[in-house]
DNA sequence: ATTTATCCTATCGGATTAGTAGGTTATACT
DNA sequence: AGTATAACCTACTAATCCGATAGGATAAAT
């Protein structure tokens, strides 16, 4: 399961992504219209910052925008900033790998075998779609 | 991420398909064959024998056995007993939904839309490997 | 009767999650 | 220069979940 973390931001960022030049948006504005608490929304703009995703403008007229297109944000740069690892199983994680404790040899590891081709079937997806898609109106 | 609790099970599963009749299978042995917790895998067990999914006999020679075939018993099962919710989100969530408070229509979410493209090539995946699968021997 | 092995409830420390609090710093406007 | 604005940053907290443990009850085989 997606933290609210990640699924805030994920909506933070489509909103972000759907203004018209690259005007700031202000927290305050996200946190009202996605029904987000300021605070914890700060946090997590915050982090997306510093990853590189978005640039920021303090004071008046401030506020995130993206720094690159949205086209060129595939969603698995967010959910990995946000949430970790996108396999079901540190063993399967190609960013955050680790090996199992309980586990001597993972390659004779069915579960690990099973857990690839989750892990595959989602990147698939994951990166493909891109900021862009996420911030396509709704229809 | 899946929990170990999870991991756990789906390896115990294995072991258990793996045995040539269905013979009743100790969690002693298992438990040290996988490396995992006498006491945690019990309780294991314990909660996929409550689903149905295994049955068990007490005192000498006894143990835990599957109640079905093994390619009768599909990975989404398993997990849904054991993990629950498949999908990445609750309100795309087949078995556990749940409507998102932050969400006014989940139809016009973006975020929705993508983890149902999601949630689908999973259970695709999990839904076509069965326990017999998981259970074939490591070449 | 004794051993074996599951059954069941309760508990627990540590980690994680979803925030909240409160002040600091940079920028714009007057 | 002074004030308002809005991001920056650190620390804290309440609640929940995870992984595991404890200890006895129950059922079956010998």
């Amino acid at each position: 399961m997606l933290s609210k973390k990640t699924k805030y931001g994920l909506k933070a960022l489509a909103f972000i992504a759907r203004q018209p030049d690259k005007t700031p948006v202000q927290i305050a504005t996200i946190a009202e219209s996605e029904n987000i608490s300021h605070k914890f929304l700060e946090s997590i703009l915050l982090t997306l910052r510093k990853s590189g995703m978005l640039g920021s403008k303090k004071g008046k007229g401030g506020g995130y925008y993206l720094l690159k297109e949205a086209s060129d944000i595939p969603m698995t740069d967010v959910i990995r900033t946000l949430e970790g690892p996108i396999a079901m199983l540190p063993c399967v994680s190609l960013n955050f790998y680790e090996k199992c404790d309980d586990c001597p040899d993972e390659h004779k590891c069915s579960v690990h075998k099973l857990m690839i081709q989750v892990r595959d079937s989602t990147l698939n997806i994951l990166r493909h779609n891109t900021l862009a898609d996420l911030a396509l109106p709704s229809k």
